[in-house]
DNA sequence: ATTATCTATAGATCTATAGATAATGC
DNA sequence: ATTATCTATAGATCTATAGATAATGC
């Protein structure tokens, strides 16, 4: 039996991170909804009550999940490289577990939770003016946003619909594909 | 004051197709987990026991939601334009009520309801398979499904998040841009 | 003394059901 | 007599809070 398992060291930081990392993984299995409190406390092995304790609500709670790690791909990555590096973070499962994570919290999530679609587009927005940037288009935002939502499409159909044989493809080869078809729409000079 | 209306004569079948109509609205604004089956009650303007009555759960009204009106589209479209007549419904906003409140429906239940994913799974499979018989590519079902990824995507970003300016683009213009990019995936013989 | 953690529970939901009421069809 | 509709409520949640307990730092 697990029954009591030693008692941790008391950690203020330790346990607001490991609430945080609990409430990414169960947040991204059930979507805001569904997610209980009560099973990101079990998860993360504390108490239920410091989840108000140090987040305040559920709600500030998946903010603060949905902020941590948002950003970083974005400053890190030059603009040419931002689509193709966030695309295969898609489709790499188990790859650095902010990333395809975060999209399946932020899929799961968006239909529901009333933060989410604002987070969602305060980022994309970034995202988006990035990927203009590389197109003199007079639409150039547009197109950034379209190359976007087929990246948030693919997510969807990969991680939360698990449709074959998109879910268990390669990723180079659904790489190869997306890329050759927005060539076109990304670079181009927006002459049509 | 909108107090006691006039009752309606006794009709099974009409009521039914309020809840049905109500519900489909409800979980299109709200998503499966949020929505609540008073809330459908209060707009069908029936007794919320009727929807047990009538549908037996919650669960049970989302499916028959989801399953109503699915398959129109792809009976009655031929495959050659089945892509774009889906990409027009998604683009126009109060089309018919059947397409772009589905969608709406799919994307915001589809990270809570368990029925959900499945439902989009096996709708999503015979799309594909209409699409994939347009290519001869031996992966044309891969193809045909990142086609739909796209869709559900801009879906995802124009009724949900609402990201401008995708959210109010004109429709043939993001027509445009979207079959340009695809012309190559879906018709090309594979062989790149 | 401070503060991280825990107990206990308030208060507000929500789905679903049992059984009463009342409108229709024969 | 049948059955569509309504009333009332069971039973099971879930978020959030107030206040007790106990481990740490001085």
């Amino acid at each position: 039996m697990t029954e009591n398992a030693p008692p941790r060291p008391r950690d203020a930081q330790g346990t607001r991170a490991r609430i945080l990392h609990a409430a990414g993984a169960v947040f991204a299995e059930r979507g805001y909804e569904a997610a209980t409190v009560r099973e990101i406390a079990g998860r993360a092995e504390v108490n239920q009550a410091l989840i108000f304790r140090y987040f305040g609500s559920k709600q500030a709670l998946l903010t603060e999940v949905m902020a941590q790690g948002g950003k970083e791909q974005l400053i890190n990555t030059p603009a040419e490289r931002l689509f193709e590096t966030a695309l295969r973070g898609v489709l790499t499962k188990g790859g650095k577990p902010g990333t395809d994570r975060l999209l399946a919290v932020y899929l799961r999530s968006i239909g529901s939770a009333d933060a989410a679609p604002e987070t969602v587009r305060a980022l994309g927005e970034e995202y988006a003016a990035a990927l203009a940037a590389l197109s003199s288009a007079d639409d150039s935002t547009l197109r950034a946003q379209l190359a976007m939502a087929w990246l948030l499409g693919i997510g969807l159909m990969r991680v939360v619909v698990g449709q074959e044989p998109l879910a268990s493809a390669e990723p180079d080869e659904i790489c190869g594909h997306v890329l050759t078809a927005l060539e076109g729409l990304l670079s181009e000079d927006g002459r049509e």
